[in-house]
DNA sequence: TCTGCAATGTAGGCGACGTCAACAATGATG
DNA sequence: CATCATTGTTGACGTCGCCTACATTGCAGA
């Protein structure tokens, strides 16, 4: 880096140069930290040293950017499970991984999970948001389908099969986030979880 | 309509009678009609009849309130699945019937589940509301106990099966509750669900 | 290079909200 | 019948989301 001349970092031009992804990482920690019932434009203005109305120009209303937040999410989330999957695994390893990586990320984002699944978006749904869900559902489904090719999981339709092996999964994740269940404690019991899906509850 | 003597419906009591109760009704009206985001305590006031800041004689604040009705939910929901547990019944049809009690419930009272399973209250949690909670778990969990001592079950802890099924059942529910399933469909795919659960999706 | 326009930020205001304090009506208890 | 806790009312305060009018800036075409 050469000699900036006159940095001054009090004195803030009058436009901000990236205020709306200032104004998703301000929300984004907020939300962690504090919940989304307080989460408020203006405070988040404030946060980020702009007036009360300029959110306004990035964001149509507090719903669209609780949205972008949301479809932030579910971006990481479809890449962090694609990253937790390793084919080469044979089913129950395989299963395990992904639960394990679907959990995390529910703990780790706790508030912002529950915004993604907030169903507020039905009237665009904005496409974009369904896309980045079926992605997610479809990283499971391919597990899925490649476990029935290879013998390792019973026939039958396979989206009944993600259904419920994901509802199991979303489930467990919905009682970590909701504070039902510790974190830790959930975790311990994934590869329990994991293994009564497989073999069953029936004695054989 | 018979001769009521003076029925002036405009000339309210200066004491409603029962105010606390037509709130929490009109309340859960409101949310199951137009959700929890619009639901505000002066609106509320205005649909029974009392000045905007009557409801706060009731309530302490609008968390207090929601509480109450989330309280009041768990003790319907509690009671709506006793009511649809038969002892009697084999351990196949009588999960199958405790599932379908509980995503009726839910698809019935989706808004008022999100209220219920939301991590509002972790300053004192109520005792009264963790403690609705444990009876519709231990709902459950009776239903897995009787099945391990007739042999229909494996054994183990019974706390780690009553997980992996309320998981199951509980991501089910999320899934109709938000939107990401239809009611029917979620119906339908219960008895598989439950027969999954039980036979596992290995091959056997 | 200059100019004009679209993009971006500011200032102020509107109505609604939750909450509080001060006051009024009521009805139960002695 | 008097008293007083309960319950409802009124008015106010600060915050919020959102809107409009205006200011500043950067860029594109002359």
């Amino acid at each position: 880096m050469g000699s900036m001349p006159s940095e001054k970092p009090e004195t803030r031009p009058y436009h901000h140069g990236d205020l709306r992804t200032a104004l998703l990482a301000s929300a984004e920690r907020t939300l962690r930290e504090k919940g989304v019932a307080s989460l408020s434009l203006r405070e988040l203005a404030r946060d980020v040293g702009v007036s009360h109305a300029a959110p306004g120009r990035h964001f149509k209303d507090k719903q669209a950017l609780l949205n972008a937040l949301a479809q932030n999410g579910f971006e990481r989330m479809a890449h962090a499970l694609e990253a937790a999957d390793d084919p080469a695994l044979p089913l129950q390893p395989r299963l395990t991984a992904f639960a394990r990586a679907y959990l995390g990320f529910a703990i780790n984002n706790a508030e912002l999970l529950e915004l993604m699944y907030a169903r507020k978006h039905e009237p665009d749904a904005s496409e974009q948001m369904t896309a980045a869900l079926d992605r997610t559902v479809g990283s499971l489904e391919r597990v899925i389908a490649a476990a029935q090719q290879r013998d390792e999981i019973i026939a039958g339709d396979p989206e009944q099969l993600t259904l419920t092996v994901g509802a199991a999964l979303h489930g467990l994740a919905a009682f970590t986030a909701n504070g039902t269940y510790a974190p830790d404690a959930a975790l311990d019991a994934v590869e329990e979880l994991i293994h009564q899906l497989l073999h069953g509850l029936k004695p054989r």
